[in-house]
DNA sequence: ATTATAAACTTAAACGTTTAAGGTGTCAAA
DNA sequence: TTTGACACCTTAAACGTTTAAGTTTATAAT
């Protein structure tokens, strides 16, 4: 490392023509003569230049970053699916050079200034909003501010930008999978109230439900996050009444403390009840037993998430991409009977 | 949103002032007097100024950000111990008012592009590696390179600024823990040997054994990655000639896999076989049956080495915070027969 | 009346890039 | 011999801050 950062300044000097001509030459321009060109690029990767990105930034009142705000509980808590979506967008971004900046913060006032910071001061070109919210505080906040951002969702969010993955059609799956293994009351577990999902997924569960006349469906919606300790209290609840034959749950953490919660109640999961969930966490497949699950392609999701944001700051040319992803339905022990022949 | 951003030149211009009075007025600076500096706060505020930090990073040669690049195998694997010092880190730099900026690379020649763009290129003011390597090229590129780092590891790292989770301790009480439960046999999955870690465990381990006159352990050493599938594998190997009596495994995914293995082929676990796991994850109390592991606290894991970090890039003055975390043994059902009663 | 001190500013340069606009020299065409 | 046209390069301004050094004015000390 030099003992001071090299500039162009300093290649200038060096190779001595004027700053801007070296500056043209490493970016190409097509006004210095191929040899200038080449000899400047030379002297530059001999003194080890490299470009400082923060002048560059303010010369280009562009920042090539985007931001991704993690909702989360606690400092221990961790939901699988927001680390698989920032694995998705991470890598999608380092595709186009960009960066990403990542703030951790418990939802509510906190959050607001994480937000502020980011996308007020300007420290990001846009930012990717997951798991959006009824009436979402932070939509209105980048919509005013016209700071260009992208949904993750689970149905379309009109009438803004958004990635999602089709609810209903995993739901379907689900529901007629279960069908089909003879479980006829199933019950759903479904998100926090405050999450757009949760209509979503009642919705779907409803018009499923709707089109297989044999079915009765109950739907249990006290949630206050989406955890194994909160799938634990609810099927605790459920499975002390009238037990359904069949659970689904709105997320795969949920549906393991279901499981637990059965467990500890003396069921059979895959037996005495169906458990399925949502998400396809990497852990579904290691659970006793594996567990049935609507597999969302969580980083498929952030990448177009991603690609999608670019597109709107004008870093790369729209591709049509897909903005709506189709979960597929995962068969696992906890819901398949012929396991248990 | 303003139309234009407002900058400190519009502010000047609508008080009458200088570029350079407001600046100062703004950052408090003493040589402006106490009417003026409330006028221009003001004013600041009614016409919606946030300061553009590139600008500022040009001037202040600092970018307050720092950095994190996650070794990622796919783009789906998001092993839940980086998530949650993801979020530790996340927490704490949010404290002192910088930047996360988070890159995911499988680790090799794109790993290398990434680091060389976030510290070579000046994007941050330090970086935070986790899960030192054997000769590791990160620490060689940093050191060479003169760039502030701290390493997350589970020994000291000498002569590098380090956090580390004593990991002596931790198997000790482990093997204690088993011994109490009256196993004889124990096994190490270790892991894989290009991780430091890897000869740590190892060398904890055998300690702990050599304390144990009535103890034999035997070590399995050839995990790719600290995975459920590795884990299963290593078991299945482990299980099918003359099984020990209990697996102590390096990672909690690992023991998962392993738990998988012995169940798939007959063991009762906790009772036939004890599994032991290392860090404590979210899940490990809801895998089936729950497991007995190492708690490493993760999310202090980070924030200390965030700590450590901005006090050597005189970011915050140096506390003297402890680089060594102490981890404890959580008994679960894996490896307590009293449940079997 | 002079000088020093202090308070409250302003000027100007700097951070490292990019780029529009301008300049110079060469060569070909008229 | 003039006139473009072109290739290649330079000048200068700009991006929005910060801050060392300088200026002005008022006040106090000699």
């Amino acid at each position: 490392m030099p003992p001071t950062e090299v500039t162009l300044k300093d290649i200038a000097r060096a190779v001595g023509k004027s700053v801007a001509t070296v500056s043209k030459a490493l970016r190409g321009h097509e006004d210095i003569s191929p040899e200038t060109r080449a000899f400047i690029a030379q002297t530059a990767a001999e003194m080890g230049y490299t470009p400082n990105i923060t002048a560059r930034r303010l010369q280009k009142k562009r920042t090539d970053a985007i931001g991704l705000i993690l909702p989360v509980q606690s400092a221990r808590q961790a939901d699988p699916f927001f680390t698989e979506l920032l694995t998705g967008i991470a890598n999608e971004v380092a595709r186009h050079n960009f960066d990403l900046l990542v703030s951790a913060r418990t939802p509510g006032e906190d959050e607001q200034a994480a937000y502020r910071r980011l996308a007020a001061e300007r420290r990001v070109d846009g930012l990717i909003v997951a798991q959006p919210r009824r009436n979402d505080w932070r939509i209105e906040f980048l919509t005013a501010n016209n700071i260009p951002f992208v949904v993750v969702a689970h149905q379309p969010v009109p009438p803004h930008p958004a990635v999602w993955v089709n609810t209903e059609a995993g739901i379907l799956q689900a529901v007629i999978h279960l069908v089909e293994e003879n479980r006829r009351q199933i019950a759903l577990i479904a998100p926090p109230a405050d999450l757009l999902f949760h209509q979503t997924i009642i919705r779907a569960f409803g018009n499923a439900i709707a089109a297989q006349p044999e079915l009765s469906g109950g739907i249990i919606s006290d949630l206050t996050d989406m955890s194994q300790k909160e799938g634990y209290r609810a099927a605790q609840h459920l499975l002390a009444e009238t037990p359904p034959d069949a659970i689904l749950a709105c997320h795969d953490l949920v549906a393991m403390g279901a499981m637990k919660a059965a467990q500890d109640q003396g069921f059979e999961i895959g037996d005495d009840i169906a458990i399925v969930g949502f998400g396809d966490i990497l852990l579904a497949e290691y659970s006793q037993p594996p567990l049935t699950t609507i597999h969302r392609p969580t980083d498929v999701l952030g990448r177009s998430a991603c690609r999608l944001l670019l597109a709107n700051i004008n870093a790369i040319e729209a591709t049509p991409s897909p903005t709506q992803i189709d979960p597929w339905l995962v068969v696992r022990q906890s819901s398949n009977l012929e396991f248990w022949v």
